[in-house]
Parts: C-alpha cells; structure tokens; sequence
DNA sequence: TTGTTAGAATACTATATAGTTATATAAAAT
DNA sequence: ATTTTATATAACTATATAGTATTCTAACAA
C-alpha cells in the first residue's frame, strides 16, 4: 500500500462557499462602507445618510435594500421617511480585523523601510 | 445656541474605506475561497490546486495573482513549480466569523419555522 | 382633493471582472 | 539544442453591478 498524503486535496462543493462570497461581496464597496460607517452612531434616515455620504438616492436606496436582505441593516418605517439602523454589528468586528491588519502590515512596511533606505546611517 | 445633535453625521472620505473595500472583494469571490479553502492544510503548486479546485489553469493563476498581490498568500516557485501558502491566516477567522453567523441565522429560521408552523401542535 | 415630500422601483449606461483561448516564458528532461 | 512541462500573460467575451435619470407609490399637509 502506497504511502501518500494524508490531506484532503478535494476542495469543499463550491456551493458552501456562495453564502461566504456573498457576505463579504456586500462588504466590499466603498458606498456600502460608508453607509455602515456613518451608521455606527445609531440609526438614520434616508435622507440624512445620503447627506452624510453625498450617495445619490436611488443608488443610495439600492444599497440600503442589499445591505438590509443582506440582513446587516434593519429597516424601520416613521411615517414618511424610513430609518436604517445597524442589525448585525459582527460587520464591525470584520471590519476591525481588517483595518488592524491592513495598518500593522503599513507599520511594518515603513520600518523596514526605514531600516534599509539608502539615506538612513546603516546599523554597525 | 441650538441644541443639536452631537453625532458627526458626516462619513469618513472614502479614500480611507477603500482598502478595505478591497480586502473584502479578494474574498467575495467563490473561486478564491474555493483556494483559500484547500490551502488549509497546507502549501500546494498550481497544478494541485487545480485538480482540488477544478479551476481552470489561466483563471487560476489570475485569482493566484490576486490573492498573493493582496497579501494573503505568499508565492515560492521551486524548480518549475510554484507552491502557494497561506501568509495570512486571519482570513480564517474571518471565514469563521461570517460562516458562524450565517449558521446561527439558519438556525433561528429553522426555529421559528417549527414554532410557527401551521402544522405543528400549537403551545397551549 | 391636490400638492408635496421621502423613498422605492425601473430602465439605462458604463465599467469591472470571471472565465476562456491562445501565446509566452522558463525550468527540467531528452 | 530540442522538447516537454508548469506557470504566467495577453486578448477576448460575457456577465454583473455601480451610478444615474426617470417614474412610481404612499404618507402627510394645505
């Protein structure tokens, strides 16, 4: 019996995997960001976000809807207008992770340029 | 002096949301989870990869250009293979957290589905 | 009722990108 | 040197989607 590799080479069925696709597809423009971002303080109308994000409003409304079936928003009715509000804060979690990493990773490339620019003195 | 509402409502410039807004989409893709997937257990060459994933080999090496270029895989060609490893595990967590949820969404739904359902005996 | 305002929906355009085919490069084998 | 093999790159097509202009709906105000 041949000696072989014990890992699973078979990636898991694609069809997993489409939730976490579109989960994170969601988090990856920037006016969606900045929706959920000038949300963080609390809920908001529609109006006032597109204030706060210079979106214009259909695409602004476009948004809001994937964000809400997405079920990271809550959508609430007040007469005419209509608040959003965040539903699901683990966003922020993720977006912390990433912005962390993103930053060490900067920090990281700026003392190792520090350490080799031509123009630093050189270690003895 | 009017009392007013001390939430900035004004969001953050997207300029600073947007490698963010990037680091999500390298990962909002079904392909590329697809990789990262099979890279859990270890360092693999393109071919393998391509045999786990099923992916084409001039498709491939572009999601392997991107997710290296992101910094989330390291490249270590060796001889006139190239091997791809997971430089960054925390796309993991990431992973995780968001499957997590999502698990935990389909479960609530699944109970409310069962409490409310019209065929099930009604608590009394 | 009529008008006004807030938000959603529709239709359209422009751009980005996943996948594919074909070609290029470079290491190893002959 | 030539061939073979592994990977990368370039060119192309097809699809998805962000943004915008426009229309629709529904709540409230006059």
């Amino acid at each position: 019996m041949p000696k072989t590799d014990s890992r699973d080479k078979t990636a898991k069925p694609p069809e997993y995997l489409a939730p976490v696709a579109d989960y994170f597809k969601v988090l990856s423009e920037i006016s969606r960001l900045q929706i959920l971002s000038c949300l963080r303080e609390g809920a908001m109308n529609v109006s006032e976000i597109g204030e706060a994000t210079g979106l214009g409003q259909a695409n602004l409304s476009k948004h809001l809807k994937m964000l809400t079936e997405a079920e990271i928003l809550s959508r609430k009715p007040q007469g005419v207008a209509v608040y959003y509000e965040i539903q699901d804060p683990m966003i922020f979690e993720l977006c912390e992770l990433v912005c962390d990493r993103l930053y060490q990773r900067m920090q990281q490339k700026a003392e190792k340029f520090k350490r080799l620019s031509a123009f630093s003195p050189s270690k003895k």
